[in-house]
Parts: C-alpha cells; structure tokens; sequence
DNA sequence: CGTCGGGTTGATAACTTTCAAATTTCGTGG
DNA sequence: CCACGAAATTTGAAAGTTATCAACCCGACG
C-alpha cells in the first residue's frame, strides 16, 4: 500500500496501471481536507456530493430509520474510498460520520469524470474497487442474518484486524479500535447492553479483550477456528482480468 | 426497458449511449443460454466464471456456511445483471442459484473487457449500475439489523413489487412471485416457521395475502405506511453526471 | 466538583427458534 | 382422472436468544 495514495496500492492490485493512469489518479488527490470526530461528511438526502480519499482516521457509513435507531454499514480505514454512491447519485442514500479525526482528500464529480475519461481503464479499476467493497457489505449482511451474536462480534473485529494489518495499523497480536459498544452495536443488529456481555465472554474465553480502545487477540488462532473466520472475501486478486485489461 | 435487452434500458437510464455503444452493448447478448429451476449458475470457489444477464425467470445469489444455513443476499429477475463479481474476482464468494427455469445471455470475461476497451463509458455505466445493485444489498443489510421481523419481511414483498413493476411485471395490485417460504426465511434471517406466522399476520391484518405463488397487497397504502416503506433507494436518476459522461 | 458519555451488571420481558406433528399442494405415473 | 409420495405450508408448545429497563461505576472535562 503506498503510503501516501493508499488507493493507487488498491488499484494496482487489479491492474498494472501506467504512468499516465498513474498520474491521472494523483491528481485526485489534490484537495486534502481536514474534518474532527463525530460530524458528517455526507448527510442521507443531500444532493451533489462529493466523495473523499481517506488517509487517516476512521469513520463510518450508516442509514438511519424512522424510528431514531440506526444502522452502521460499514466502518471505513485509511486507504479506503468513501462516498462513492452518494457521488455517482445525484442524492446520497446514506450517511457517512467521522469516528476519529480524519485526512482525506475530496473528490469532485467532474475530478471522477474527467479522471475516467482521461485514464478510461481507471473506471474498469474503480468498478472493481467498489466490488470488492460490496463483498464486505454482502458478508457483513451475511454475519447479522445467519450467525450469533457471539460470532457476529468476533467476525467483525476479526475482519477490522485483517484490512488494518493490510495498511500497516495492526497485527496479529491486535490493533487500536476507536469504536464504542454503541457504534459495535449498531453496526451488528445488537443492543450496546448485549454487546457488551459478548465482549465480557469473549474475555472469559481469553479468546480476545477489547478494553480502552485496543483489541487484544488472546488466542488468535482458537477464535479464527471458533468462529469459522475465513479471510477469502478480503483477498481478491484480479489476476485473469490483468492482461485482458492490459492489452 | 427495452423488451429484449433490458440492459440496456437500465444503461440509459444513466447515460444516454451512443449508437456505437448500443451496438457494442447488443453484441453482448450474442450467447442465450437456458436452465433449469433449481440449479446453480455460479458456485462458490469456482473460478473464471461468466456473468449473465437475465431476461427470464428468477433468481437469487446467496452464501452458505459452515453450519450448513444459507444467508441469500439478493434475488435477481429479469432485466438485472448476474455475477458481475463473480467475473471480476478470479473466484466467485457466493453462489448464485436459479429458482425458476430462466434465460439468459451469457457474458464471458472476455466479452465483458472487450467492451469496454470498445466503448469505455460503458464501465462507468456499469459502475453506476453495480451501484444500484450494492444500495440495495445496503437496505437490505439495514432491514436485518434493525427491522422487525414483520417490516422486514413486508418491505421484501414490497420491493419485490416495485422491481417488478419497473419490468412490467408487476402492479400496486400484485404479481407472481414463485418463492418458498424456506427462501424469503433464507433472505430474511429468519425460520421459516416464522416466515410461515408473518405471514399469517399480514394476512389477518388486511394487509397482503401471499399464496399459491402470488403476493395480493390488500391495502397497498397502508401497508406502505404501516412498515415506512420508501422507494428512494429503489429510483436513483444519475442526471448531474449525465453531461459530464456525455461530455 | 458536578456532569456527562461510556461501560457494566442484574432482572424481566419480548421476540424468534426449535421440535414435532398435522395438513395441504403439486407433479407424476397408473 | 385418480392415487401416491414428496415438498411446502401450517399450527402448537417449549426453549433459547436478545432487548429493554434500571441501576451503578468510572474517568474526562469544563
């Protein structure tokens, strides 16, 4: 992962891009921006959006319901691309909030569309971005309808700990972990109330320990195996595409 | 939607095509293929699999785990694009299974790189129609983790519904819909012995009748109201890219 | 020093699953 | 056209999981 263009890291993954790619995607990173924790970047209904590049911090996208509850979608990490519907729509049909302090980079409408049209494999190259980012969505869908709470819990700190070992901000032993039990909660389907006795016992289990913001795998391999947690959906390679792409 | 390359309708919808992108687009439904009811099109682990896209019948794409449950993310029916994932990651992460017999025209890697080489707006289309797909996994996600059982299972039928009658399949009266109980409890998170009372409810309370493979919305107004069922995520106009594209 | 958000715990209620069995529907061969 | 078996639907009762309500604790911060 590059450090400071985290997504030209992604991108490569799928296909060797040239200079010229290359310097079509720095250019989007022109507008670096600033936010503190806990505002929005994209409220749910606004129109004309922009998307963002983020290079440090944490923040989250979530949709909210009628009755005042909530539910986190995604979290998203340094390297990731955010808002990227809300930018190709012409009304975001989502939220996104700061968990942390953040760095991004801002990227406009026309910055996208003129970066496609100048690079046009770039499209090829986001569009597999954004697949891979809706197989998380899909397995996190899968997680809240059909496992446990306990298992539910484990997956995602599991899966937190994996994308942030992929830049660098974790390890198998653990990682540094901003969220509350209610952001935990609202992400996977739970009250705080319960994801916290799940957090009690999987510190009983010394299988991992989330206290005062650090994840601490105990036993890392037992709860991988304890949980069926299989890494597959994360890693994909594009490698058949890359000579298509290429030629 | 056009009748018989629905695709193509959806495409539009984004980014007026020209005619040499309508041409590259008709060339993709050069191969028509048929199924049966009950089989898989794309399984799990498989590699180098075509994507589909179908212009009869139904189905749904789904993963299953370790336990031997099944989480289905999505039905697909006609006029919706299949496996799109499955062809850009070297090996597929669900499966996707036909629940009716269907037709469909098949679309190698190949073709699909082909294309868009040919006419390169057509990954941003397809970017933006991918989109589409991921905001309703999105809602999808949502209903599971923070809608009751009833709403849930109501906003489903009433998606349904609303896709349908985009493809003239379906109006504010019903349509046909030829799933189990087993596959909307699959869909749903839930058992189907409590799909089963659901369902009876909705139908005591004059709501919906769901039998014999047709769902009847009996109040389709104050069903919509009773669950806050809002199309928004359903509709999206991609209008303040359309110059930029078109540019 | 008081307040406030976040974390922790117990008791109770609500919702959903599981298990088991009866009933209906539907395709197929006689 | 009817009989039959398999699959889907339906219902009841009991068990399990998770939410809700209500306290209490604690550390950060103005």
């Amino acid at each position: 992962m590059t450090e400071d263009r985290p997504l030209v890291g992604k991108l490569s993954a799928f296909a060797s891009l040239t200079a010229r790619e290359l310097s079509v995607l720095a250019d989007l990173h022109r507008r670096k921006r600033r936010f503190k924790a806990g505002v929005d970047l994209v409220h749910q209904g606004q129109t004309d959006q922009s998307a963002y590049i983020l290079t440090s911090g944490w923040v989250c996208s979530h949709k909210g319901l009628p009755d005042g509850s909530r539910q986190i979608v995604d979290f998203q990490i340094p390297g990731d691309f955010l808002g990227l519907r809300s930018l190709l729509f012409r009304t975001a049909d989502h939220n996104i909030e700061t968990v942390t302090s953040i760095e991004v980079s801002e990227v406009q409408q026309n910055d996208l569309m003129n970066a496609f049209e100048a690079a046009p494999r770039l499209a090829v190259a986001v569009l597999w971005a954004a697949s891979r980012d809706e197989a998380m969505v899909v397995e996190h869908l899968v997680g809240i309808g059909r496992r446990s709470a306990f298992d539910r819990t484990a997956h995602l700190l599991l899966e937190l700990g994996a994308r942030l070992k992929l830049v660098g901000m974790g390890t198998k032993a653990g990682y540094f972990c901003p969220l509350s039990q209610y952001m935990l909660a609202d992400a996977l389907g739970l009250s705080a109330v319960h994801i916290n006795r799940v957090l009690r016992q999987l510190r009983e289990d010394n299988l991992l320990t989330f206290q005062k913001g650090r994840v601490v795998f105990d036993d890392f391999d037992r709860l991988v195996a304890r949980v069926g947690f299989d890494t597959g959906y994360l890693d994909h390679d594009g490698p058949t595409l890359r000579e298509a792409v290429a030629a």
